[in-house]
DNA sequence: CGATTAACCGAACAGTGTTAGGTTAACCCA
DNA sequence: TGGGTTAACCTAACACTGTTCGGTTAATCG
């Protein structure tokens, strides 16, 4: 195929098509190949508008963190803490199978960049040292990861065969799977208002 | 090479030359040419011991998390989800590289398995309900795993330059590396005895 | 109208996990 | 002691992977 009349290609529409293979056959199933093919296109033709895998990964990755919000802390720290956690959860919980590749270095994108700036910022304000604003920004990133990552969802069989005689407190773990969703939702909730309660 | 007089290899000692190889490498370091070429053989031997890669890692994950000690909740609970915690971080942060592999799936592992149902009998022995403990146990590995894998030590640069002015409350974001072993550990036991107070 | 650039393709490279089939040494039993 | 079986390793290959190089054609601009 020549040079076609309107492109078949835009980074936009690669993003959105990578992430929905992503969504759809994990973190590991997508290829440079298989995106090409769903784009209509041969795989060193995506190499014209990305850099590289890692790099629309990355891209990818921002876009989902540019729905983080951080407005919470104009009410107070407490409900700013509560309401980035919970967006930021949110955020990730939607698109669960690039979680790993997130938690890898969160720290160099410019939108985790931002909102840790301001929640930084905000946790200061409120009089605590920098240090402890620091800690304190580590502590809930730990939950959010941790609750979106090692997740409950997946993990445990529905086979009561696996657990019963072996783990004897663990006589009803077959049933996890049915209610993970919402266990998952409900651990994230307890975690979350036991750290913040704490502080 | 024909059969050698005695074996080259053991389940043993590949599961430890892999180890070793994750900690120096990385885990994409790890390919099973390059073990086998440190095991001074080629690769397809290492299917006579191991079933796959992929199995070979559970094994070695499988080692790592025997060392996590749940002996803590002969005191109360409180001490023991402590000591937990404590012990299985330090069994991670002593292997960080393998922590995204040991993040997917922690429920299917029999060591984990064995630790949670401890755990989980003796939050229920303290009166919690089995609903809560779960959760409570959910939310503990939420923070190990979190501090394990989203950790400051690999994230941030070195070079003032990549803050000032963009970012203005991280201005100092650049001095994180020399110190985010120590900070990584201090943010930890703030969640950890954030969360563990806040029940 | 001519030159340049942008968009895509085919083929290749080095690397991956894994398997099939072959070779030889060690072991067991008659 | 000899013969058969098994265990341990090998070579070669398969189907993948991310990425690059050079080529071909259409759109675009001066």
């Amino acid at each position: 195929m020549p040079r076609p009349s309107t492109p078949l290609l835009s980074p936009d529409r690669i993003r959105s098509v990578a992430l929905a293979i992503i969504d759809r056959d994990g973190l590991d199933g997508l290829s440079m190949r298989k995106l090409a093919a769903e784009l209509g296109v041969q795989a060193a033709s995506l190499y014209g508008h990305v850099r590289t895998k890692d790099q629309l990964l990355n891209d990818v990755a921002s876009s989902i963190l540019s729905s983080v919000d951080v407005s919470g802390f104009s009410v107070d720290w407490r409900e700013g803490l509560l309401r980035c956690a919970r967006s930021y959860r949110a955020a990730l919980s939607s698109h669960p199978n690039i979680v790993p590749f997130l938690a890898y270095g969160p720290a160099g994108r410019d939108e985790s960049l931002q909102r840790l700036d301001i929640l930084h910022g905000a946790l200061v304000d409120a009089g605590w040292s920098r240090r402890e604003a620091t800690m304190i920004a580590a502590g809930l990133m730990y939950i959010v990861f941790g609750s979106a990552l090692s997740s409950f969802s997946s993990g445990f069989s529905s086979d009561p065969a696996d657990y019963t005689g072996r783990y004897p407190h663990l006589d009803r773990a077959h049933l996890l799977p049915g209610v993970a969703r919402e266990l998952d939702r409900d651990s994230f909730e307890l975690a979350l208002a036991a750290f913040v309660r704490g502080l």
